[in-house]
DNA sequence: ATAATGAATAGCCATATGGCTATATAAATT
DNA sequence: AATTTATATAGCCATATGGCTATTCATTAT
């Protein structure tokens, strides 16, 4: 889980997890392409999403494939989600706790 | 979103924020109660996550109140969400496409 | 066999991180 | 007024981060 939101927290990395969603397997090569950074600078981005499990490296000859695995997306979307719709819950719990207060006020 | 994700990715905060969604509003020292931890380290994770807009500060005379806030987990949590459904969808796309493809495997 | 290509590794840098202690500030208590 | 309480700030440390260049490794092409 940490590993995935800290994968998750630069805008290179969200970027290239974009393009993967967006065009299937992509060669590390590809996934370069739309950045102006060193090469080593992508290979270690690809480092970091492939120990979050974010994606999978297949290897083919000379050139990496890289894929979207979306289980750990989802968990990290879920852990979200679980919180806020919790949060929000309460809220609205309380919300209505309070509108009835204010229609039982005049009667006190 | 980079700080949104940022702060997601430290165990200590998501524990700080998961209380905040089951409690309501805490202070401080409330929500460094569970943790072994300096309270000025405490201090730097709560900025953290006021910075990120994860949660808002309420000044009550020397205590601070921290209270959740939903928008930028919902942003994150969306933001996850068309990443991976887009792609779940081309997965599912590419399967059918498979199965297709398989039927029609006789014929040729 | 040689060259060219795709990607990883090593090693460096500046900056950020999470942790600490010590101290300061601010507000409530006595 | 003095003390205690809640939190922040300053400053330090070790480690991690994202970036780079130079080099290496492995595979494909000539």
């Amino acid at each position: 889980m940490d590993r995935s939101f800290h994968a998750l927290g630069d805008g290179t990395r969200r970027e290239m997890i974009a393009m993967l969603a967006r065009n299937g397997a992509l060669s590390a090569n590809e996934l370069r392409s739309p950045f102006s950074v060193a090469q080593p600078t992508i290979s270690k981005h690809l480092k970091v999403l492939e120990k979050a499990g974010l994606v999978r490296r297949e290897i083919n000859g000379r050139v990496h494939l890289f894929h979207l695995e979306t289980a750990p997306l989802r968990e990290a979307e879920d852990w979200i989600s679980r919180h806020r719709t919790f949060w929000e819950g309460t809220l609205q719990r309380l919300e209505k706790f309070v509108n009835a207060a204010d229609g039982q006020e005049d009667k006190t």
